[in-house]
DNA sequence: ACGTTGATTTCGTAA
DNA sequence: TTACGAAGTCAACGT
């Protein structure tokens, strides 16, 4: 990994144009020959920048400035003038283990197995990760009458899980073993245009409280 | 900024906990506090980062390692431990003068709603960002027969963009004042999939040249 | 190789 | 201030 600080003008062009005007910034060129144009606020993403695989080629412009220019699969550039070198060093970094994570969806869809009750007064668990012809329904479930419940579930309820759990919906209820097939959108959080669209075509939305199911799957974590 | 290159372990504790195993990598300080690390490949995004605002606490572990704890807004933790420090420096960057960008969808739907004749013979627009309750329609215009027109804009025209017109027209259709509404689905690239479901579903498709569009508006840019 | 889905998404804009 | 959609999204996973 080189790091470059330098005053510096980007220009960037490919899907759209992108422009940074001359000032002072951190330029990293990956191992990959990817670069990165940070400034010194904003948050983890670079003002500009080239994804990998690419390359990158050191001229000179007029003016003796120093010229990168960066070239993309698709075609796109991106031209780095670099006025004052400020900085530049390269580092052996080798090869990253890995991050390892916990706690995503998939964590949530775990605690609503164990606790389906929770969706729907006497639902009961028919299987996790229920398989259909366009990928798996994340729980089928049984209500006390012996319907069928297909659940969707998401951190964040937003419209297109509306759409994911319809298209479930209508192939499950193609089923005649299986239908009627109803459905339930379950999330942390639900946005209203969601709850409008599924209260159209008579989802039922359901909000999920994450820390008091891992309350209820950890006994030792109750405060009662 | 300071930029740190050390073998280190970083933890995160927060919405998820992610777990970064000993090795050499770059830590970058922003002014405002906010922590990026960095392998030497991925693509921009870091491998663990904490988000502006947040604090930098370094302290001194067992065995005299160095430790920092950053701490962000909502309680959640990084923590990163510094065993072999091969380069530490810090630079001052200023403020940035920030990003041009040109070529988005709004620019392409300003366009398009100036010159609506494009999409269609004879076609005016009623207005843009037309009001449902799922969200605005981009544009709604009118033909020559009277007709309405509902047409959704993207730069890149994929499958999601002829499901959300999909929903529109639906909606649309049901009000006695506006029915019937037909669909024009508008964008510079149509993939073949989305060009497939929108003519099964009767939206026309409308490929847009940026460019002319461009040079209609501004003559000065015309070629001829 | 391609499509689908999730993300500590981040970022902009309009209500 | 909030809420929503778009992103040069990126990345993991399945077909």
């Amino acid at each position: 990994m080189r790091l470059v600080v330098a005053r510096c003008q980007v220009d960037y062009a490919g899907r759209l144009t992108a422009h940074l005007p001359m000032a002072t910034r951190l330029v990293m060129v990956k191992n990959d020959g990817s670069v990165l144009v940070h400034s010194d606020g904003g948050s983890y993403k670079p003002l500009n920048w080239m994804s990998p695989p690419c390359k990158v080629v050191e001229g000179t412009g007029e003016d003796g400035v120093a010229e990168w220019l960066v070239t993309g699969r698709e075609g796109d550039t991106l031209r780095i003038l670099l006025a004052d070198v400020l900085h530049d060093s390269a580092h052996d970094l080798g090869v990253d283990p890995g991050l390892q994570k916990d706690g995503v969806e998939r964590h949530l869809q775990e605690l609503l197995a164990d606790h389906p009750a929770t969706l729907g007064e006497g639902l009961s668990l028919v299987r996790r990760e229920f398989p259909t012809a366009i990928g798996p329904v994340d729980l089928m479930c049984r209500d006390p009458q012996g319907g069928s419940v297909a659940v969707e579930i998401k951190r964040r309820g937003e419209i297109d899980g509306v759409e994911q759990l319809t298209r479930y919906l209508e192939l499950l209820n193609r089923d005649p073993t299986l239908r009627p097939v109803r459905g339930i959108f379950a999330a942390q959080e639900i946005k209203p245009q969601a709850r409008v669209l599924a209260t159209d075509r008579g989802i039922a939305c359901a909000v999920v409280d994450y820390d008091a199911l891992r309350g209820m799957d950890d006994p030792a974590e109750r405060l009662f």
